[in-house]
DNA sequence: CGCCAAGTTGAACAGTATCAAGAGAAGTGG
DNA sequence: CCACTTCTCTTGATACTGTTCAACTTGGCG
């Protein structure tokens, strides 16, 4: 059902040296003894499956969870008993980065789909990268990245119509996949309709339809959660697609 | 015509020691000869004016920027010379946090009223937190309380209609002006409808009108810039206000 | 085989964007 | 100091995107 599979605990381990952290900081002057110590930090949970959580809003803060494979979402959870989807998170990111200022976490993370995901003290991992600079600079790097995915989604919700939202949703997607080794074309959402459409401020009836315009229109191919993309330039042209209607003007 | 006013030099520099960096570190350890050091890095330049930039998309990064008066906001060009206001930065906030990992400026800054604007090297103050943990801490806690904030802003977009967004904007500013001793009820906003707008995803004749409706009901009193807030419960009521028309069911 | 959740499709409504026009402010130059 | 231009803001009328409500289809699973 998903192409994301736990094999073994060996190969999750072999696995982890790709996580983003050890990952990002192999070129960025390490010592093979530094990745070492890094590694060490590193804690591999059982694999956890579809429903279980890894955090729940209001929790203490301890950890970071890095996705080996599998999906995770995070979502606030709405007064009235509803949620809305802050993000998806797929092998080789990182999550629980909002919730160090606070100490406690200001959002809850859920599994999608049966996941590995290791976790990382962040008291250790602070007392390592305090007396490594090249970790440091690794960590304020990773921060600031997902300012600037934020960033992005801002802009998306801020002035995109449906149609926008999808296709930079599914060349998100896709390019987050290659970046991992997967492909960028052909691929399982392991999130419902439902959640695709909280995410992207959208209800789930908008979404259906969208899906199944741009399938009509021969730019992607969808069959239940199997998406492919075929036609990624057309999908690009969507994206620019402009404001709520037409575009903004000047400020 | 504002209430941010840049007096002398001197002043500005013992401003300075208000602004968040060296403000939030204080209670978390640092030594007063850290606290030296860390002030040490801090460059005072000359008062910038409406309309001057303090980088713009694609510079080099180099150094973080702290407001200590006066008003600044950040934004996206977008392609067709329009522009997506990304935020606005009050006294003692940081700006530049989102171009740490790619080395370049995302986003441009552009000051909106005559503004004090003190700048530190990151280069520098990486060093300086290698050295000293509390303060890696508190770089830490600066980038996470970032993407917390953005994370709100997510909310916002993503499910909440003219009035709410409006609504917590107005508490926003005005919870923020409170944290920096002043009024939260009685301000001016520095920034025009069609920049608020821009960054509520909203026309600007959408802006004009809920503001009017807002003062209709006695929740505020507008006068070109200048906005009273007269009722907090009935706007922090309707900040819950939920989805674009009813709310959204549970996912 | 039949139930239940998830997804799709259709029709009507509603919230905002857009278009258009006018009223103030503010800034410019004589 | 006063026209004149220009920009920002406001207000009204209309159009359209996306939500909501509702019914139906499909797939999963006991």
């Amino acid at each position: 059902m998903s192409q994301f599979q736990v094999i073994s605990l060996e190969s999750m381990r072999i696995a982890c040296r790709n996580c983003s952290l050890v990952n990002l900081c192999l070129p960025m002057g390490l010592t093979p003894d530094d990745v070492e110590r890094l590694d060490g930090l590193i804690k591999h949970n059982h694999p956890l499956h579809r429903g279980d959580y890894l955090f729940r809003r209001g929790d203490h803060f301890r950890s970071l969870y890095i996705v080996k494979t599998g999906a995770v979402k995070t979502f606030a959870p709405s007064p009235e008993g509803g949620e809305q989807v802050l993000g998806f998170h797929l092998p080789g990111e990182i999550i629980g980065l909002d919730a160090i200022a606070r100490a406690c976490h200001i959002s809850s993370a859920k599994v999608l789909e049966t996941s590995a995901i290791c976790e990382i003290s962040f008291a250790k991992l602070e007392t390592l990268t305090a007396i490594t600079a090249s970790l440091q600079h690794q960590m304020y790097r990773l921060l600031s990245q997902e300012i600037g995915q934020n960033t992005e989604m801002l802009l998306l919700l801020g002035r995109k119509n449906a149609e926008a939202r999808l296709a930079s949703f599914l060349l998100n997607l896709s390019q987050r996949l290659r970046r991992r080794g997967l492909s960028p074309s052909d691929f399982y959402l392991s999130m419902s309709r439902h959640e695709i459409g909280s995410y992207l401020g959208l209800a789930v009836e908008t979404v259906s339809r969208v899906l199944t315009r741009f399938q009509d229109d021969n730019m992607i191919r969808v069959d239940r959660k199997h998406i492919e993309l075929l036609n990624f330039s057309a999908l690009m042209a969507l994206c620019d697609g402009g404001g709520q209607h037409r575009q903004q003007q000047r400020t």
